[in-house]
DNA sequence: CAGCATCCGCTTTGATACTG
DNA sequence: CAGTATCAAAGCGGATGCTG
């Protein structure tokens, strides 16, 4: 990208992460940790190969991320964000916080990844009940499953089925995403076509206290 | 700009202001309040006019901004954020903080406005001794004078000379910032051009505590 | 003069095909 | 798997011209 000349940090950022497609493969970065140009490449629908090259050329030559050697087992290069590059976490926490409502409109043919729901997750749900035990609820929005579970006070979410949920959500992620931030009640978006199978009251120990 | 298409709240963010210039008219908004056309165009160097009119719209119809009347004695439109538009100061924040060590290398011959200093300012300055009287600093940097003022704990920036200052620096905006950020000392800096006049304690009562 | 719209050459992007 | 090559379409930057 063409610098814009000015000497203003934000528009000294902007020259760094300003291109298109730059702070998606950042997020792709943060959300998974290291990875290989395939699954770069999956993670971001709608990419073109020769853009996904240039940008990553683009991000090294900046500092914000490197090439490692994968372990012996596979062979090939992967790309993980560099110390620099993790401190680019607070600006996707609050480009996803004010983001947030925008999802409410809905996805239409828009791509999803059961990935991406970690950032509203962690950043809007909390454990309102740490001192009773843990929940488990599994989420299945199309591609892989995703779990949240409750522990220290905090909410998480990684990838892969749940071992024994207290709730499963299956549905669209519009839908999923509605039930979670409390936007929508359960019966509501059953009647829309979620299902659930458990205990709906693991829904209110993780959704945000107001609204 | 083309939508990423992607169902996940920091792509939906870009597709809002993630096109060239958009995010630095928010910053010139968020900086300057309210602001005719002309205003604008004189803080963003750079930007060709049909540019920042195609933006005016897009920023509106995705309501981060709108078009208010001037009182009477101009006529003139004014531009100014929405509230929507004034909660982009977070993601303003995190940017300019993630993109101050840039701010290190030359500026060379990149543009430079003085109201850009409240960013940096506001962000990393604080006053060291609340129970001392206040202080005001009044910085030379080319174009508008700029003055910073401690009260209530609290470092503040705005635009115009000071009426009675404890401190003025002149010289270039790389050198200000140096020394204000404590990256440079006083004694370098005034060697490398820096002019200084008054009191250099009021430097050490603003200055980040650390490094 | 403020607030654009139009035109034109250049750069960037997107889609697909191809290669080591 | 991890890219490079190619090419059309869209976007950008700069100049200029129009309108109230």
């Amino acid at each position: 990208m063409r610098s814009y000349g000015q000497y203003c940090s934000v528009a000294r950022a902007l020259d760094a992460i300003g291109d298109r497609w730059s702070l998606l493969i950042v997020r792709e970065l943060l959300l998974r940790g290291p990875c290989r140009y395939t699954d770069l490449l999956g993670g971001l629908p709608g990419i073109a190969t020769n853009l996904l090259a240039d940008r990553l050329r683009e991000l090294e030559k900046a500092g914000i991320l490197g090439r490692e050697q994968a372990p012996p087992p596979v062979a090939t290069a992967l790309f993980a964000l560099t110390p620099r590059g993790e401190q680019l976490a607070p600006v996707m926490r609050e480009l996803g916080r004010w983001g947030a409502p925008l999802m409410a409109e809905p996805g239409g043919d828009a791509a999803f990844r059961s990935r991406w729901l970690k950032l509203p997750v962690e950043l809007f749900l909390s454990d309102q009940t740490p001192d009773r035990p843990p929940v488990q609820i599994e989420l299945r929005t199309g591609d892989e499953p995703m779990t949240i579970r409750t522990g220290d006070g905090e909410v998480r979410a990684h990838p892969g089925a749940a071992e024994d949920p207290d709730l499963v959500l299956s549905g669209t992620p519009q839908l999923v995403i509605g039930v979670l931030s409390g936007r929508l009640g359960l019966g509501d978006a059953s009647a829309d076509g979620l299902q659930y199978d458990g205990d709906p009251g693991a829904l209110t120990r993780v959704r945000p206290p107001a609204a």
